[in-house]
DNA sequence: TAAATTAAGTGATGTAAATCACAAAATAAT
DNA sequence: ATTATTTTGTGATTTACATCACTTAATTTA
């Protein structure tokens, strides 16, 4: 635990909050596909993400999904941050994409980190501003973006967060990701494959070009 | 201003900070359409909203606009936050819906305020959480609702931040912050006319339901 | 008061995406 | 090996919204 925390956050934070971090929080190691946060859940600390990738989404009242963004190592979960001060709920469902590994912080530090240390604090902030610009990110894609460039971006951006130039997904999956149905996706596929952008095998997506 | 800041921030700031408010503060009064902050501004500090409304937009490179959402008197922008703190810009544009009122905090003060005053943390992490769930609120009815609903949405939310049951604007000015056409709109308020949710008349819209 | 401008109404048509219905592969289960 | 299940492909149809083209009404200005 010690080894990879200093490996991704040597150089965000001060040696004595690594120390603090290693007593106090829990290493928790996530299969692929295990719920991390759900909807309505009280936050009693927050993850920050040592390895693998993070899946974020938002539900309506009918069920239906939508991605909000991924996370990667390096990364918290803004939103429980604030569930966990406030003792609200979290308006959100984490999933993880692939075996992944994290530290759980006990909320009661949160606040205390921040008078204490100043890399805390900017790592609160530039959190918080990193989700921000990625929900904008989000909100550009449904108001700006034709469904093939979305899915594009989709691919494209989860590549990189899975660290691999293929990856392993159904056009079904793609479809709840993006809230849409998966004869579109199929269709939009095939066209970007048509393209040279993407190669198409069962289960599986290439990436030619990003 | 130190009338107006005990009024609506009394509850939120300890004196001492309310103090420290008023000896840095710089007032400032908005006029209507005033733009306060723009796309790719970077802030001195961050706005406290004391009277007025704002409303943030995000713009793409065609130069196309989509509203975000809405501040009010209480309100600070979590988005010039952000961009303060760390020097970045802002990817947001900020305009006066109506004659407003705010209070200037300069980016030297915000750190300092941290360590000295929870309730100024809180305030902090409270805005963001409040900015956070707007924009999921705004992907949300991008993501799930049709035009007829974001629309009827769009009315009732502006007429609550502007305190008024009926609002003084064009179809076309909907559209722009709806990212959407004249023509969609104005056939969907007829529509919404005759449900007995609205009444329409020229540059103006009565809201019946709520 | 006439002309110009701005706001709103409306028919016709185009198009991306949603939905339905079913076929054809590929893979897993018995 | 046969059956069942999952995944993908594909035509046909519908729908919401976008776009075009033009009219009518209200308001402003000259």
């Amino acid at each position: 635990m010690r080894e990879k925390l200093e490996k991704y956050y040597s150089f965000v934070f001060e040696k004595e909050l690594i120390d603090e971090i290693v007593q106090v929080g829990v290493y928790k190691k996530l299969r692929e596909n295990e719920i991390l946060v759900d909807l309505g859940d009280k936050m009693k600390g927050i993850p920050l993400l040592l390895e693998g990738a993070i899946k974020i989404v938002r539900e309506d009242k009918n069920g239906e999904e939508i991605l909000l963004y991924f996370l990667e190592r390096g990364d918290t979960c803004a939103s429980s941050f604030a569930s966990a001060i406030s003792n609200g709920k979290c308006g959100i469902r984490a999933i993880a994409e692939k075996e992944s590994e994290i530290i759980f912080l006990p909320k009661e530090k949160l606040d205390e980190w921040m008078l204490k240390y100043k890399s805390w604090r900017n790592f609160v902030i530039e959190s918080y501003n990193i989700r921000l610009n990625e929900m904008m990110e989000t909100i550009d894609s449904l108001a700006f973006m034709n469904m093939s460039e979305r899915l594009y971006k989709y691919l494209t951006d989860k590549a990189q967060i899975m660290r691999e130039t293929s990856l392993n997904t159904t056009h079904q999956n793609i479809a709840y990701d993006m809230h849409t149905s998966r004869v579109v996706i199929s269709r939009l596929l095939k066209q970007l494959e048509n393209e040279g952008k993407i190669k198409l095998h069962r289960n599986k997506i290439e990436i030619l070009e990003f």
